[in-house]
DNA sequence: ATTGAAGGACGGACAACCAAACCTTTTCTT
DNA sequence: AAGAAAAGGTTTGGTTGTCCGTCCTTCAAT
């Protein structure tokens, strides 16, 4: 009635109310951080052996009590990813043998179009960044993890976080924090997606093709190539995706 | 020590850490309420006059309790944002002259850069996603949009508003909840960096101009030219902070 | 006059988080 | 060998945010 005569002023879509009013669900301390440590470990960010800040100093960094961050080392030894060691000149390590991957929950296929958007945007927007921003000693950084890439056509598991280290290096290129962690999560969830995936060597082949053809693009600083060449990098996970998943 | 010679496994970066280690400070319900809320009134989502859902419907899609949606709205009510009316056909509804924006932090002038790049990788996706995605209905809404745009060229509180509805339209043509609130997030932000900043009407002209070519390249499914227009209409907003602000 | 739908107010329960101690183990230093 | 130092492990208590349910008040429609 009354509202009636300002319906002509708001659009009525689907997408946008979603936007505004949907759920405002918001992660506790304790969630997102066993998220974020758990990720970098699981994209090799964090290697196996590797020590964490002692909790004092991680607690501080992290602006979180110390009896939080202890609750998410609990969760993430449990779960076998670190373990931790007592006394001086102990501390808390990246466990060598790493768990295995645990396959990926239904709502996160029912997803995988929305992660592949998010994921796009943010290689998008590093591209072209990174193609601004580059420092010489940036782009030897990236071609030396380019070689290294090469060199793991067999392994996938040793490709996937070379791959992760690449990308992740490209958005530190960028000199901007916020697209370095939108970076590490979007690769959390595309290797969640496609660790179980199968991927023949000659497919890592192309992709390292592109690869190089990027950081061609980006020494060149030619932002809009880097960033078809990324497109096309990123629509080959998504042909395979869109093969193997409903809603493809 | 021992982790001396795992040394070389973890790239010695300075972003890289701050992305996994750096702090973890999660928005309470209320406070992601409020900006929620706030933002889309701020932009014009949410039109002066317009009527929120009852609080007992709202409540429910946003995923809280109903006394968190009160502490929020009586937040928004105090900053004159809001006003209720009370008994059957009242309800919660967008104040009809909004107060004045606050001028921005400098908080939030110290991270610009850091907004603006998020806001290029978000219309990044967009302008692809959009050009692959967008139906004919969407083309239509987007050419209206952009028509009211033109006809605003003198008040610049009125043009950002439909400018910013023409950006958001075009994230919902990509069929992306979460792209869509990622611009929304980006556009609130950067309205609080450009609302104090004065915009001659040449320069919407030829704002408005790039608009244009932008809807013909999404219209044609060229995402390569939808991406080099958006580029370049995002690098205009870009020069003029750049000019006025520290760090440029 | 009654009813229904809306905002407004209150109180108890609970979970997350924080802060500050203190304990135990281990290694390094003297 | 003694002690200091540095790490993880434990305990306690308090604060805050949130939820849930209930009831009250207002006011337009019937």
């Amino acid at each position: 009635m009354a509202s009636g005569s300002r319906d002509r002023a708001t659009a009525a879509t689907v997408t946008l109310p979603s936007a505004v009013f949907g759920p405002v669900r918001s992660q506790t301390a304790f969630e997102e951080t066993v998220d974020r440590l758990g990720t970098a470990i699981k994209l090799g960010l964090l290697a196996p052996g590797a020590q964490l800040p002692a909790e004092r100093e991680l607690c501080a960094r992290l602006g979180i009590a110390r009896s939080t961050l202890r609750q998410a080392l609990t969760a993430l030894g449990q779960s076998g990813h670190v373990f931790a060691t007592r006394g001086r000149g102990g501390g808390t390590f990246v466990s060598d043998p790493q768990p295995p991957a645990d396959p990926p929950s239904q709502q996160m296929l029912d997803r995988w179009r929305e992660t592949c958007d998010q994921r796009l945007a943010v290689e998008l927007g590093v591209a072209v960044l990174a193609a601004e921003r580059a420092a010489r000693a940036d782009l030897d950084t990236l071609d030396e993890l380019a070689a290294t890439l090469e060199a793991t056509l067999e392994d996938f598991v040793a490709y996937r976080q070379a791959d992760v280290r690449l990308h992740v290096a490209l958005a530190e290129a960028t000199r901007s924090a916020q697209l370095v962690r939108a970076m590490t999560e979007a690769q959390g969830a595309m290797t969640d997606l496609i660790s179980y995936i199968a991927h023949p060597p000659q497919v890592l082949a192309s992709s390292n093709a592109q690869h190089r053809r990027l950081l061609a693009a980006v020494r060149e600083r030619d932002a809009m190539r880097a960033v078809r060449v990324m497109s096309e990098h990123l629509q080959g996970t998504e042909h395979i995706l869109a093969g193997l998943l409903p809603g493809g």
